[in-house]
DNA sequence: TATTGTTATACTCTATAACTATA
DNA sequence: TATAGTTATAGAGTATAACAATA
């Protein structure tokens, strides 16, 4: 396969619109990241947490019903030791509570606490703040139709790589 | 400066469309990597390398000439010696090679090989051939708006982080 | 027997600190 | 003294494997 492909994809190049999106998208991710926005809104928030365990309280407040382990997991598409290990952190720090799933004795429910609704809140609209500020001098066309290519471009790009992974492409 | 902001951001949300884009962007990013697209996309053009050497490979063959160590880790955002170690692990493999800077014996540029453009060249075909499948129905005109808005996006993001940083934004 | 979650461990990527050589 | 790069080490984030309890 290595020396053999069925189409020598070298020959011509993608549109150069693509070509522009891919890095944009890294750039980004990795801006947020890197340039440590998201420390810098928690902090803001009046939490001592690091980012996995943020993106589990965010999860849970963004579900608006209690979520279990696998749920959450699914969500941040992560593996499930490693929310229960963010969910014993947040529980520590009186931010999330579990409720027993009275059908299914082997799950836990998690739902933030009054604490933990209201941090996830401040967290939120600090995050969300700064990014108004970046995108305020934007039209509002743009900022609708920003939001409407990238919700489609993330659901074409997974609902892809979820059928590509189930086809057997899994194992090279 | 966490008791007293100047405009309390947890009264009113900001506009949902702006609530939109930071999920989607955590998203792809994380369904590029977790859905090791990239892996795949290493794999087709025959490589047997992890994503940050293939990330520096990139990066030398976008910039279409030498690159210095520190030049390929600012273009990576990471640090200098991530870049050497990713830069020594090419050179083994004959993808890359050093040529000594002959104004400056302390620097050594960095250029890739016959083997390492080709390598580059499938591994970026293949990456770009399975977006454009996955953008296929796509409408030109999205397609145009899309790469716009994301570039301006990353732009303003990244233009805003940096002077966050510089500004003394630096020691929460 | 299949599923939910936990514990323990290992791996990938990237950063920081200390150092060398040249400028 | 300042800069480019290297070596060695440490840390964050996430995965895999083995297991327990319940279905």
């Amino acid at each position: 396969m290595t020396t053999e492909p069925p189409e020598p994809p070298a020959a011509e190049p993608p549109s150069a619109d693509l070509l522009a999106v891919l890095p944009r998208i890294t750039r980004l991710s990795s801006a947020l990241t890197k340039g440590r926005l998201i420390e810098r809104a928690t902090a803001e928030a009046g939490l001592a947490l690091d980012r996995p365990a943020v993106g589990v309280l965010v999860s849970l407040r963004t579900a608006d019903k209690p979520l279990r382990i696998g749920e959450i997991a699914d969500r941040m598409q992560v593996v499930g030791p490693h929310v229960t290990r963010q969910v014993q952190a947040l529980e520590k720090r009186g931010l999330v509570r579990r409720v027993g799933d009275p059908h299914d004795r082997r799950a836990s429910l998690i739902e933030p606490t009054e604490a933990g609704t209201e941090a996830a809140n401040r967290y939120v609209a600090s995050l969300l703040g700064w990014f108004a500020e970046a995108l305020a001098g934007w039209p509002q066309q743009d900022r609708d139709d920003l939001a409407r290519l990238l919700t489609r471009l993330a659901d074409d790009v997974t609902a892809r790589l979820d059928r590509f992974d189930e086809e057997g492409g899994g194992e090279v």
